[in-house]
DNA sequence: GTGAAAGCGCTAACAA
DNA sequence: TTGTTAGCGCTTTCAC
């Protein structure tokens, strides 16, 4: 309850204060040596006693170093991307750090703005989840700011990055179906364009040729992940004749979207069809038995803040590619 | 690709391509009058060939102004939060600002530390959803920093605040329950020491009081608003004798331990009991029919983060207090 | 209409 | 061990 005194302290009331010059006080702060113990406790009871906190832009000015780590994701919302933001704020903040959180919603302008604004701000480093593969990215490596990229990557650039084994457990996801004794499976998937959803194509078509089935086209829907996609491109594989007998989703809210239309449709699984996941879904009640990989999103968050922050202190150690395991859940029945 | 050009530019280097000062940059970039057409478009030229941006820090420093938020939650990954964070950071992004993402983790030190890390950002101004009543509220306000409470509030301080009107739609809720016949009603709330749980609970009391309903003190069951707990304290609750017939969730999470416990105890929803949810579950397959009030928690945030943006520009207008109704359902089969 | 110069708050050489 | 000084990149008087 000191009051009233709204103006805030700089390095030099401190000094004027303890009776040093600003150096001093800068020094003790920074717990440099060669400071008299008597000195040093004069400035800490200056700096406590006028509540002085160091400006970080003035920091930043100065030394051209920022503890700011940016972090650009499509969307928090998407519980992936949930788990990636809270576990690189929280590595964040064990070392200091504070994050910029920005949405480009997919959108390469609203990341590109994102970007120059990171940029701008000088921030110490980007995570970033890249929208296109030509992103933004080299915009950040020519600035010189350190980046990793996550979930997805960019090619033709070669940065630290960290992803899922998109292709072993999407195939391991088939060819489990394909154990079961399915034969006609079908495939709701987004966009091939992004990484991720080639990938996981690439594991289903690598199952199925490896089982020597053929890849029937007609069985392989694409569209935006969403549930409400997923909802729709089921609807109109459950019309296929003769329908599926098992699906391969490979994402999240698509899964929602097929079991909902599945349910609609007065189909029960895994009784009339099968369903694979990619990406286990949240507990709920009237969850049905089904076949999923489990990403390790927390994890994928945490190595891409640590990655990022070992770059800043060492710029110039090799490029690092992380791949992580999802946990593949062959069950019946999905555990909370 | 202008390539290997990684020195960062300033405005001086600008100057002296364009021929002009410093000063004179700086008026064109910030859009003043008083520049000769000419003289503007040869800076401008200056500034597309250097690619140069701005440092957002020098100007911090110069004005004593940022375009930064600073958004404190207790966990982004509740989903609560998330769509708050996601609204703030919409509104802030519109609006030419970036935002820092912290959780606090209803950790009352771990907030202390985020709001001193904010002030020393010198943050514009700061949305926040307070721990304890007695938060670190003051020491914003203290710093003379522009400060929105969201969800909850602190009872010394008169800030701007924007809340849900638990107490309305928690009363509505049990109110509903009885219309249908229920006598025996069960709270399962989260601490009464955060003002939404208390509220939430005035709410469930007054609509029991009006009803010439007696509260039974055994039949409410507080704890921390999270599923695990939802669910143990769920499996007591169905042990007391006569069972409850309708049971009152003050929490989302809470309520989804709650059916897991009823359902896991072999009973079903509404047909052994009947639940009413304080906040929307997902969609999802085989979720119970059920009433709840749907927080309008995207336009929570929306307002939240307009509120601030409005008292930075204008810090002497009079306090805001906005109180956001949620959407009462009552029908029996949740909606996707 | 434009430039020179001061200074925001801090750190880091260099001197003492 | 400590102080003096310069300067990070920008904006903003104040001259002209």
């Amino acid at each position: 309850m000191s009051g009233a005194n709204h103006l805030k302290k700089s390095i030099k009331d401190v000094a004027r204060l303890a009776g040093v010059s600003s150096a001093t006080v800068s020094r003790v702060l920074a717990n440099k040596p060669h400071v008299r113990e008597e000195v040093k406790k004069r400035v800490l009871e200056a700096v406590k006693t006028l509540e002085y906190k160091p400006s970080r832009i003035a920091q930043r000015l100065r030394t051209q170093r920022s503890q700011i780590i940016g972090l650009i994701v499509s969307d928090v919302q998407n519980s992936f991307f949930t788990s990636i933001a809270r576990a690189v704020e929280d590595v964040a903040y064990q070392h200091g750090y504070a994050v910029f959180l920005c949405n480009s919603d997919e959108d390469s302008e609203k990341e590109q703005l994102y970007v120059d604004l990171l940029l701008a701000e000088e921030v110490a480093g980007i995570v970033i989840s890249p929208t296109r593969e030509q992103g933004s990215a080299s915009a950040i490596i020519e600035a010189g700011v350190p980046l990793v990229t996550l979930d997805r990557y960019v090619k033709d650039v070669d940065t630290d990055r960290v992803l899922s084994d998109n292709i072993e457990s999407s195939k391991a996801l088939v060819q489990e179906l394909i154990q079961q004794g399915h034969r006609r499976i079908a495939a709701v998937l987004s966009d091939l364009s992004i990484t991720t959803g080639r990938e996981r194509y690439e594991g289903y078509t690598s199952a199925l040729a490896e089982a020597g089935l053929t890849v029937d086209k007609k069985l392989v829907f694409t569209g935006k992940p969403i549930e409400e996609v997923g909802y729709e491109l089921a609807k109109n594989l459950l019309k296929t004749s003769p329908m599926p007998t098992a699906i391969f989703s490979g994402t999240r809210y698509m899964s929602l979207g097929v079991i909902r239309a599945i349910y609609e449709a007065g189909l029960r699984i895994p009784q009339n069809v099968s369903l694979a996941s990619f990406d286990k879904l949240d507990w709920s009640p009237g969850m049905p038995e089904m076949l999923y990989a489990e990403q390790p999103t927390y994890m994928i968050g945490q190595s891409a803040a640590r990655l990022l922050l070992e770059r800043i202190k060492t710029p110039d150690r090799p490029v690092q590619h992380l791949t992580l395991r999802s946990k593949l859940n062959f069950q019946r029945k999905q555990l909370t």
